[in-house]
DNA sequence: ATATATTATAACATTGTATTATATTCAGTG
DNA sequence: CACTGAATATAATACAATGTTATAATATAT
């Protein structure tokens, strides 16, 4: 039967005449010259069957058949435009999706900010943002259902490509606290303290207690969160004091909470973390790497991956 | 910057490895040979700027830039298949829009059937039905609204191209009245029933009374009705005998109307309307003939268009 | 590490898309 | 009706896209 196929270019010519009236024209527009468009249109024609245009007094009008393809082929030759224009955007990083999987403490204080302003950049780029606890992040980078994880106490997994990085910890307490007095802030400064702290069974609670222990100072418990957020807002209730991430430290600041250096230095390692198989895409690796530096004020330095 | 063209033959080749896992697997559904694809891959991948795949313990995975646009391209060559079926379909004529202009009688006894089977026939056209007065049907041919039109009393316009058709007619009356005794229905038989009529500025109305003059009879109108299906309704109630175009007296057989011819011979004309300007597409014209032969039965004469 | 499968590269044929030059057709006009 | 000028079609040809086969390079798996 009809074998021959169907052809973008031809149907590119074929709209250009119906939007212009004539071959000559329609030539021109495109940008070759008329026997092209001549051409393009009686292999057109003849691949079709029917007749596409009529004669009205030296313009040329569509015929009915073409008529009623004429939604279609439009769509078509937009779609191509669109994808080409997309494409282009990925180039310039200004189309993809994003998904993130976090530390419910980053979705609500530190990610908020940085994201808006990432993607005040790049128009074209959706991000998706999942909260959950860090065994369900590890899952979901196994899973590759997230291109990006943000956790702690990561332990290391084959299928998962992690960058742990050890933030700086500090001790907060409520803004004029006599504690403020003090530049650094040790386990024997706060013995008479309420220590808020996160739970029991968590890593760095076990290197909380032990730099207590070194010290012979009892850790007065009072109250156990899961996030260091939790521990700020409690603090500035008033609830006793706490050692936490800095990172988290300063976005109280405003909310009337104060903090000194912790001293011994106790790292909170955060852990980002990929799926090992699939290459990211680019837009991924920028904000991976856009969100490490917004890291780096509060490093103590970088270890390698495990 | 990137001025090449992204080319169809390109995506089919994309979509064709996201499908298949390898380039090899690709070529052999494609039923190209594997480095025509390899080509048409590395030409994409230059021109889109990005990686395509990633390797996945020896399968090829779309990267993540290709799964963003995978619905866009899976469009586009959907629809280009779309346009080719479709265009199949007009040359088989069984696509397309038919747009009919009618008198209202037309709408609702000859064409429902007649429209019915013709489509059933061709699954992918449609049509629209649009019955009003011949003024306006006039007026729609003129103005290219509609594809064909079914009118009477037309007198011809430079910018509408008619074939006239002669319907015999003929004196209906309700099944069991005396008159069916007869074989044929003079004036004088029906000078004393009650007589049902179109309007009396119509043309065929004229013809009528003109035949009654002769024969020196006088016409006792009771009722005057537009259509000659409003007509037969009123016969089959009883309220008199008319003379309509056999055409419609046979489908008010069921309906208890009875008929036999009229003497002296009264032909309706009825003209098969449609615009000069623009050429019809080829299922319009298909139909146009398969309504006029479904009036062959019914014609006394084909004359010629004035 | 070697065997096997997959993909890339090279040389070349065919076809699609453009060009210019020229013939043909169509619409309007004296 | 023939003439004119514009629009379109056809012919000869160049070059890019798309395909081929043969073969080298590279991955995967045992």
């Amino acid at each position: 039967m009809t074998a021959e196929k169907l052809r973008i270019r031809q149907l590119e010519a074929l709209m250009a005449v119906c939007d212009h009236g004539s071959i000559t024209n329609a030539a021109s527009e495109l940008g070759i010259s008329q026997p092209a468009v001549s051409r393009l249109l009686s292999d057109l024609g003849e691949r079709l069957g029917f007749a596409l245009f009529d004669r009205q007094k030296g313009q040329l009008v569509p015929s009915q058949e073409v008529r009623f393809l004429q939604s279609d082929i439009r769509r078509v030759l937009e779609l191509m435009r669109q994808i080409s224009d997309v494409s282009e955007d990925i180039n310039k990083r200004r189309a993809g999706h994003i998904r993130i999987a976090c530390l419910p403490g980053f979705a609500t204080s530190h990610l908020p900010d940085l994201v808006a302003a990432f993607l005040k950049e790049r128009p074209g780029v959706s991000m998706t943002i999942e909260p959950d606890r860090p065994e369900r992040i590890l899952e979901w980078m196994i899973g590759e259902q997230y291109d990006f994880g943000i956790t702690d106490g990561f332990a290391g997994h084959p299928a998962v490509e992690s960058n742990n990085l050890a933030v700086r910890t500090v001790c907060v307490f409520p803004e004029g606290h006599h504690l403020s007095a003090r530049r650094t802030i040790t386990p024997a400064d706060i013995a008479a303290e309420n220590i808020i702290h996160t739970r029991r069974d968590s890593e760095f609670f076990g290197r909380l207690s032990n730099a207590f222990n070194t010290a012979q100072v009892e850790l007065n418990s009072v109250i156990e969160v899961r996030q260091f957020t939790a521990a700020c807002e409690l603090v500035c209730k008033g609830a006793g004091v706490a050692i936490v991430s800095e990172l988290d430290a300063t976005k109280y600041v405003s909310q009337g909470l104060d903090y000194r250096p912790f001293r011994p230095t106790l790292p909170h390692t955060l852990s980002l973390v990929r799926p090992v198989t699939r290459q990211p895409s680019m837009v991924v690796m920028e904000f991976i790497e856009y969100f490490a530096d917004s890291l780096k004020p509060f490093l103590i330095n970088i270890s390698a991956r495990p």
